[in-house]
Order: C-alpha cells, then structure tokens, then sequence
DNA sequence: CCGATTTACTCGACGCGTAAACTATTGATG
DNA sequence: CATCAATAGTTTACGCGTCGAGTAAATCGG
C-alpha cells in the first residue's frame, strides 16, 4: 500500500525504479500538495508567497537590507526582486531607502502598513500549520524533521556551516 | 539542537513558533534545494520539469492522452497545458491527434524524438536519485515515505471530498 | 583626475502556474 | 430539428523564477 498509492496518484505504469525515487517523488508530492494551501491563505490576505517571505524577512530582521541581501535569504535569483520590491511598494507594504554611505545601494524597510498586514497574517498560518501537519505525533514530527535535515545534509553536508 | 541549523539558514529572528512550522520550513526548503537539481539535469537535455513530467506520463501510459488527462495527472491547472503542449510539440517531441470519437479531444502522443530525449535522461536522473538521497539508510528512507504520505493523508484523507 | 573594473541593481524575454473568459463540439431536451 | 448545458481545449492576463544584458555608483590603476 506503500507505494501503490502514490502510484496511482501520478499515474505511473509500473513500480518505482527505486526507493530513492519514491521517496522523491513523495517529497516533491507532499510539497506540491502544501504548497497549494499556503498559496490559498496567503492570497486570502493579498498576497502572493514570494511578498510574504520578503515582509517576512524585513519584519524579522527589524531593520531594512538591501535587495541583494534579501534575494540571498530567499534562495532567489536576483533580477526577481526588482519587481517583487516594485509590487510591495505600490501595495505600501514596504518603501525604498536610498543609502548615505554606499549610494549604489538600495535599503528595503516595511511600513507599517506591511507589519500590519503581516500580522493579520500570524494567527491563521498558525493554523494552518496546525491542520496540515498537526495530525503527526511529537515524536514523527522530530523524526520526519531530522530525516529531511539528512536528506539536505547529504548535498550541503560540508559547506553547511560556512554560514550563508 | 536541530532547530539552530534552518534558523540561520532562513535568516529567522526567534525560535519557531511551533514544531509544525520548523516541519514545514524544512520540508519547503528540502524541496527547494532538491528542485534547483532537478532543473539542470532536466535543462543538461533540454526540457524543463513540466515538460519531463508531460514526456514520463505518455510514456507511461504508452498511449496518447487526451490534454486534461495529463493535466489531471500533473497537478496543474489546465490552461497551462496549452503552452506546454505547444512547446514539445514545437520541439517534436510529441503531436497532437484530434480525436475520431469525439472530435473536441486532442490526444497527445509522443513521438520517437520524445523517446530518444527520455531515454537520455533515465540514467543520469536515476544517479542524480541516489546522490540526492542515497546515503539515507534504506530503513530512513521507508519511514521518510511513511511519515510523508501520513502527512498528506491528513489533508486528503477525510476531508478530500469537501474540497473548499 | 581619467578610464577601467567591480558592485548593486534594473530591464527584457521566456517558461510556467493560476484564474477568468472564450470557442468548439457533444449530448440532452424541447 | 432547435436549443441549451456540459465538456475539451484555448486565449488572455498577471505574478514570479530564471537568464542575459544593461545602467549607475563606488573603487582602483595610471
């Protein structure tokens, strides 16, 4: 039942090649699926996934940072950012700041309007982390983190602590 | 312990709200880092994830599908499978059939260009499959499947049917 | 001080996911 | 047969990730 189920999900003919493909398989199935609801919650409140982690970042850094100092935590290619900044703006969820000792640089600083939107947000993610995962005991839950901190430790394992 | 590792790799102020949310951050960002691998193997032979995905099913299948069966199958939405479509078809890697029965269904078959290029991918995937994720012990590998699928049955399981 | 390089960021183009509205064919109903 | 609803697929519009190329400000060699 283990694997006839995601099987039949995509809609593959035979078995896996291996396990390792199952397990990916489940892994990009699983974030697919979740995906979709965090889409959903964030849209509910005008925003698209990509302006939430940015208000996100600002809010927990306290402080503006420069684009590419976002797009660095975002895992993000940088050219994104510039329109991604230019949507929150006209939204006035963030504003620009020119620099005084490096003028080449751009400061990135949420507005008030942005702390509030964002904490209208709190409450329901917590909630909905709660429905999507809650159902898993404590204990799976500490395994199933450390498992994915294994997976990712294998491609990154050396250069994991070089910190950014 | 665990928890200091993606704290400082998202760049988070605090400790996690919850354990549920320190799950769910390491599951997006697992599938993240696994995702941008996906996309160069695929890129390396000239497709992207979508249009691998597309090439998988018809051969799975080892038949022509109609567009919304393959988009039933991929999890996205249908409008996109327009492009997709177009685009392989524009790389002759599969061809659209109107339909004999019911002249509204365009049936989509891959071509042998389409195999060729498959074929190609197979083995580099399958070793990008146990680089990804080999040196997970065999045993870690069916609880990580077990867990994930316990995840996603918690959305699809009950509720499935009452779709909001 | 002038020109070349570097840094930080922006612009344009393409692929793709999503939603809403549209066309074409089929099947049911009168 | 005429018509209307449902179905298959497309178009259009927007947001976003990615790539390649470009611009403005700082920095360095001369």
């Amino acid at each position: 039942m283990g694997e006839g189920r995601l099987r039949k999900e995509i809609g593959k003919r035979g078995a896996f090649d291996s396990s390792e493909e199952e397990l990916l398989l489940n892994l990009l199935r699983t974030h697919d699926q979740l995906q979709i609801r965090f889409v959903r919650l964030f849209r509910e409140h005008g925003l698209t996934p990509a302006q939430y982690n940015i208000l996100r970042i600002l809010r927990g850094e306290g402080r503006p940072l420069p684009c590419l100092e976002i797009a660095s935590r975002l895992l993000t290619i940088v050219p994104g950012i510039t329109g991604l900044i230019d949507r929150l703006e006209a939204l006035g969820l963030v504003m620009r700041l020119r620099g005084d000792a490096d003028r080449r640089v751009i400061y990135v600083a949420i507005t008030e309007a942005g702390q509030e939107r964002l904490a209208g947000v709190d409450e329901p993610l917590r909630r909905l982390h709660r429905e999507l995962v809650g159902h898993l005991e404590p204990g799976e839950q500490r395994e199933l983190i450390r498992l994915l901190e294994k997976a990712r430790a294998g491609r990154d394992a050396g250069a994991a602590d070089h910190d950014e």
